[in-house]
DNA sequence: TGCCAGGCCGGGT
DNA sequence: ACCCGGCATGGC
């Protein structure tokens, strides 16, 4: 079984064993980039947190961002931990927003995938991954996204060394992979979903779909 | 109680 | 081109 095809079988495994995961939870595309930048090196259940702060305040909109003091903002997304390194992220994406994009995300996403992901990642505090989400499950656009729990996983069967970096892990799925926002959506989500049920509980993967 | 979570940046080799 | 310390909260 080539690469390729071990691929498609794990999806199949995983898609198989979870069903569909509908992510990325969220009520709007702009919802989707703060939690896409509030979640780095952090756990969700404390994003969560911070996201219904602001909604509660009402300030969950590029305006809403734009305006408030930084201080106001960094106490609001406490919970989800590195609040200051955050709230100068969340500035600045929102800067970014309205200097290149009139402050609004149909503008932003209206531009050409990979043209927009290099403009996503000389924002500050936009690396890889976060622009890879706020690609594909922001806008839709069809980019896969490599995170650590893809990597583990895939290190464990072999499929990538250690030392491969983001963009060869990237381009095994997307040349082996049909193109499909829908299939990107959800294999990642089914990887995120393994590595969180799997790995961290039972670092030996006796349970795991993947081996049974 | 210490280690980790859906990273990224900046300064040093 | 890598390597590493810093950033911070909440859960187990």
């Amino acid at each position: 079984m080539n690469r390729g095809q071990h691929l498609l079988a794990i999806y199949e495994t995983l898609n198989e064993h979870f069903g569909d995961l509908h992510w990325w939870p969220s009520d709007s595309p702009f919802e989707v980039i703060v939690g896409a930048i509030l979640t780095q090196n952090t756990a969700w259940r404390n994003v969560e947190r911070a996201i219904s702060q602001l909604k509660s305040e009402g300030i969950l909109s590029p305006e809403g961002i734009l305006k408030i003091d930084d201080r106001m903002l960094a106490d609001l997304i406490r919970p989800a931990g590195y609040y200051n390194i955050k709230t100068q992220r969340l500035k600045s994406f929102i800067r970014f927003l309205y200097e290149e994009c009139n402050g609004d995300l149909d503008n932003m996403f209206a531009e050409d995938l990979w043209h927009l992901r290099g403009k996503l990642l000389k924002v500050k505090g936009i690396g890889e991954e976060t622009a890879d989400s706020i690609l594909l499950y922001a806008g839709n656009k069809p980019i896969f996204i490599i995170d650590a729990y893809t990597r583990r996983i895939l290190q464990r069967h072999d499929i990538i060394q250690r030392d491969a970096t983001y963009e060869d892990v990237q381009s095994l799925f997307m040349t082996h992979l049909p193109e499909s926002v829908p299939l990107y959506n959800q294999y990642h989500a089914l990887l995120v979903n393994t590595g969180k049920f799997f790995c961290n509980s039972n670092p030996r993967c006796d349970v795991c779909p993947l081996y049974t």
